[in-house]
DNA sequence: GTCTATAGACCGATAGAC
DNA sequence: GTCTATCGGTCTATAGAC
């Protein structure tokens, strides 16, 4: 499974500087969005100069790329995942184990609408919420108030993921318990 | 009340143009960003100069002034009148209320970080966050659980207002009721 | 009120030395 | 692998004509 953190590159060797400068620029992503964080923003803050994040990304599309490329894998691999039926409480707990290791990178995407249309991630997005909203829908209650209920309940958890103490199980349960709370609410 | 809509000037004549490059700063703020979108792409769309638009704006710090102090205004207002003693319903409704008008304004202000501190708003939302938190605060409960479900109650509430038809009151009805289940939920 | 023209800063990106 | 230096482009903002 991908994750945020440091990964061997193909030739095994690993490459501490490219992990820097993402790590890095995921949180200026973050906090600042994608548009308002400059090439130098990032090479300052690390210390080294724009060229040389040049000679590890062709540029600042591929690095945006590198760092979205693991929370958009893991995202895909949970979709697969949830292909069969399962219950609105297993759905929702799954979408918050997955997504809990992506915090910042969610962040990120939630936030800057410009590194969705530059990265062609509107099209991602769109495709993840169509499925996710097959997922939850309910055929005994096609009406247009479930639809409110499932954006009260994946909008709400979306945002208790970003909580500080997300990681906490005791956390993520309540979030969970309270998003199904209002998927069922009636 | 201020609405993001035409309002007369001080001196009683309405600015037609001025009107205009509000209405279409806010749909490229909320839709692009604020750091991604330039006044240059504002003065394009409306079919005017750049030069033209700080005839009207001296500064796009003032612009985006201009078009977030409706809603900044009546968040305060609804937090002065939330002074009392009142059930989680009643807040969670009077806040739908409130902010209907604005979800524009919500989603360029919650999208795009970098405009919250060139303009100084970050300072504004904390102090939304920390009396809207005491608010729904619930002795009986100090549990960090509960401050997790007040998440997801708000967080789910306001994605709600951003869908299309949340100027319904049905729609907004049900999203309240959702985010009441969060909140209750144990 | 809107225009052309331009200043000055910063952007992403490249060339070439070391 | 990192540097200095620079290119062409865009940005915010200003000056001044009409």
């Amino acid at each position: 499974m991908a994750e945020d953190d440091p990964s061997p590159r193909r030739d095994g060797r690993t490459t501490d500087t490219r992990q820097r400068i993402e790590a890095t620029a995921l949180r200026l992503f973050a906090t600042r969005g994608f548009a308002a964080t400059s090439l130098r923003n990032i090479a300052d803050e690390l210390g080294i100069t724009k060229a040389a994040l040049y000679y590890h990304f062709p540029a600042k599309k591929d690095l945006a790329r590198s760092v979205f490329q693991p929370f958009i894998d893991d995202v895909d691999a949970l979709l697969s995942r949830l292909d069969g039926r399962r219950s609105p409480r297993e759905i929702l707990s799954a979408y918050a184990e997955a997504l809990v290791p992506h915090r910042a990178t969610l962040t990120a995407m939630l936030r800057d609408p410009a590194a969705a249309v530059d990265l062609d991630l509107a099209e991602v997005s769109a495709r993840w919420l169509s499925r996710v909203g097959a997922l939850l829908d309910d055929e005994d209650d096609p009406s247009p108030e479930r639809r409110v209920r499932t954006t009260v309940a994946f909008g709400g958890l979306t945002r208790a993921l970003m909580l500080p103490d997300a990681e906490e199980p005791a956390t993520r349960e309540a979030a969970v318990a309270a998003a199904v709370a209002a998927l069922d609410s009636r």
